[in-house]
DNA sequence: CCCGGCTTGTGAATCCGTGCACAAGGGACC
DNA sequence: GGTCCCTTGTGCACGGATTCACAAGCCGGG
C-alpha cells in the first residue's frame, strides 16, 4: 500500500512528540484519511492494535519500517549530473531518510571528476562497477526526456531492479523492474487545470450575475 | 484527469517528429495504458477524432492545453531557500514547460537577497506583495517539514490558490485551495517495499528449492 | 468478579475506475 | 455512388478500493 510510508512519516513525528499511544482515528485525521481505511491498511501488517486503547506508537513504526524494507540503507545511484541531478544529489533528504547517494553517473566526459554532495561523478560504463560494488538497487533517472530509456537499460543492464524516474518520459523495462515516474511539469500541469476550472466557474458565475449583459449579445 | 498532461507530451514529442495523425492505439502503447482509456480520455474533451482515421495531433494538443489551462504561462513563487528551494529554482525544467518562477521567499534574513537561477530571495514578509504583483496562482512548498503548514497559511493569506508540497507533512488549508504533494522519501519507499518483497520471494523459493535444509532443523 | 465504555478488526454494501466488445461513422478505393 | 475497412465513441460488466456498521475484545472501575 502507498499510504503506509505517510503513515511512518507522522507516526515517526507523533514519536519525537512524546506520543506513545494513539488511535486509529487520530491517525486518520493526521493522514487525511478515513479511519477505517486505516485499520484496514494497519491491520494488513497484522493485528498489531489494542482495543480500547489503539496502537504502540513505537511498535507500529517497527513493523511498517520491516514491511517496507526500511530496517537497512537502501543505495541509490542516481544517473545524470545535469541539473536535477545535481540537484538531487545535493538535496540531503535522500541520506537522512534510508537512501544514500551511491553515485551518480553522467556521459559527458566534462562533467565526469567534478563533486556534487561528497560524491564524485563518474562516466556511465562505470554504472555496473558502482551497482555492483556498492549493492545498489535503485536507480534514479535524473536525464532529460530523450536520454531516459537509454539511462533505464543501462541501469537494468547493471543490475538495479527499482528505477525513480524524473524525465518527462514513459521507459519500459523487463517484467520484474518496478518503475516509478515523478514528473514535477505533470504536478504543475494538474494545479494548472484546477487554476483553469476555477477560472471559468468564475466566469459562469459573472456571467449569471450579470443574465442581460450576455442574453442581449448572444443568446438571442 | 490526470494522465492528460501525460498524452500531452507525448503528443507533443510526436508533433516535433513529424506525426501529423495518430491512432488512439498508438498513443495507448506510447502511455503504456490502454487504447480503450485512451478514447474515454480523450472524449471526455469532446468528439475531436475523426473515425478511420485517428486524431490529428496538433489540434489534439491545442485541445489539451486549453483543457489544462495551458494557453498562458503560469508564474509561481517557491516558499523555502534551502537545498531543495534552490534546488527547484535552479532547474530550468519549470519555466521551459509554462511555469516561471516569479519569487523564491525564506524566513532566515541570512538567505534573503541571495541570486538563485537568476531570481533573488525575499522575506516572507514579501510574498503577498509578490503574488498580488506578478498575480502569482500557484505556490511550491520546498520548507523542512515543521515549517511546510505555516508556508501553506502564509501562501494562502497571500492570495495563492494552488500549492505543491515538496516537504513530508501533511498540510491542511480551505476549501477552494487545490493542493498536490510529492514527497521524494516516500517514492523510495515504495521502491524499497518492492526490493523488499523481492527479497523475501528470494528467500521463500531458495527454502522451497532445498526443502530437506528447513525441514530437518526447523520444521519437526 | 462483573460491567460499561472505548477501540479494533472485519463482513457487507457501495462506488469508481478499468477494460471489453460492438455499433456508429468516416474515408478510400473501385 | 456503393462498398469495405478502419477507427472512434460508448454501453455494460467486472474488480478492486473505499466506506459503513457492528460484533469482538480489552481495560479500568466499582
Amino acid at each position: 500500500m502507498a499510504r503506509l510510508p505517510v503513515y511512518l512519516q507522522l507516526l515517526s513525528e507523533q514519536f519525537d512528540a512524546g506520543v506513545s499511544n494513539i488511535s486509529s482515528e487520530e491517525i486518520a485525521e493526521l493522514a487525511a484519511v478515513n479511519a477505517a481505511k486505516v485499520r484496514k491498511d494497519l491491520s494488513y501488517l497484522g493485528s498489531y492494535g489494542t482495543r480500547g486503547v489503539g496502537y504502540e506508537v513505537e511498535f507500529l513504526i517497527f513493523q511498517i519500517k520491516r514491511e517496507l524494507g526500511l530496517t537497512h540503507d537502501w543505495h541509490v545511484v542516481i544517473v545524470g549530473a545535469g541539473n536535477l541531478g545535481q540537484a538531487l544529489a545535493g538535496y540531503g533528504g535522500f541520506g537522512e531518510r534510508g537512501f544514500p547517494v551511491g553515485g551518480i553517473v553522467d556521459v559527458a566526459d566534462d562533467k565526469v571528476g567534478s563533486l556534487i554532495g561528497g560524491v564524485r561523478v563518474r562516466h556511465i560504463d562505470d554504472l555496473q562497477h558502482i551497482v555492483q560494488s556498492q549493492n545498489v538497487a535503485i536507480g534514479v533517472i535524473a536525464t532529460p526526456g530523450p536520454a531516459a530509456q537509454d539511462a533505464a537499460d543501462a541501469l537494468v543492464a547493471a543490475g538495479v531492479t527499482s528505477i525513480l524516474n524524473f524525465a518527462p518520459t514513459i521507459i519500459s523495462a523487463p517484467h520484474g523492474i518496478s518503475i516509478r515516474k515523478v514528473d514535477l511539469a505533470v504536478e504543475l500541469q494538474i494545479l494548472s487545470y484546477h487554476e483553469q476550472r476555477r477560472a471559468n466557474a468564475r466566469q459562469s458565475t459573472a456571467l449569471k450575475a450579470v443574465p442581460g449583459a450576455s442574453g442581449r449579445g448572444a443568446s438571442a
